[in-house]
DNA sequence: CTTCTAACA
DNA sequence: TGTTAGAA
């Protein structure tokens, strides 16, 4: 599930291709991007590369703006959501005790060269 | 031929 | 947002 999300990040639609995918105007997406919405890579000739993730961004960005909501609305509705997944991210990367006694026993094992002696190896394996 | 930036009879 | 000029 990884693959897939590094592929959709993959920078290689042109202008031309993103227009027809989302029948937005090359002025508005550019527009969007002055707004800070959907920043496309640059190639080697400053030409503008989008992903598929870029894609269904612009497209519902499409859907707010046809819903009636405004440049400072879509900012703010993004906004919340990258709070979120900041916390959340910050969450997953929380060590948990488990964690910090793995490390903590690599520690000593790496540092001591112990654990050469196969009881004393289990029993130690037994009480992690 | 396509896309970019900058600007507005 | 549309459109256009001139460059890349």
């Amino acid at each position: 599930m990884r693959e897939k999300e590094l592929r959709r990040s993959l920078a290689v639609l042109p202008m031309g291709t993103v227009m027809k995918l989302t029948n937005l105007t090359a002025r508005q997406i550019r527009y969007y991007e002055e707004q800070e919405l959907v920043i496309p890579e640059r190639n080697a000739g400053n030409r503008r590369m989008y992903s598929l993730n870029d894609i269904d961004k612009l497209l519902e960005i499409k859907d707010f703006l046809g819903e009636g909501i405004n440049m400072a609305g879509i900012k703010h509705i993004y906004e919340e959501k990258a709070k979120k997944e900041q916390e959340k991210a910050d969450k997953h990367n929380t060590l948990t005790d488990a964690d910090v006694r793995r490390i903590l026993r690599d520690e000593f094992v790496s540092a001591g060269g112990f654990m050469k002696d196969n009881d004393f190896s289990l029993r130690n394996n037994r009480s992690l």
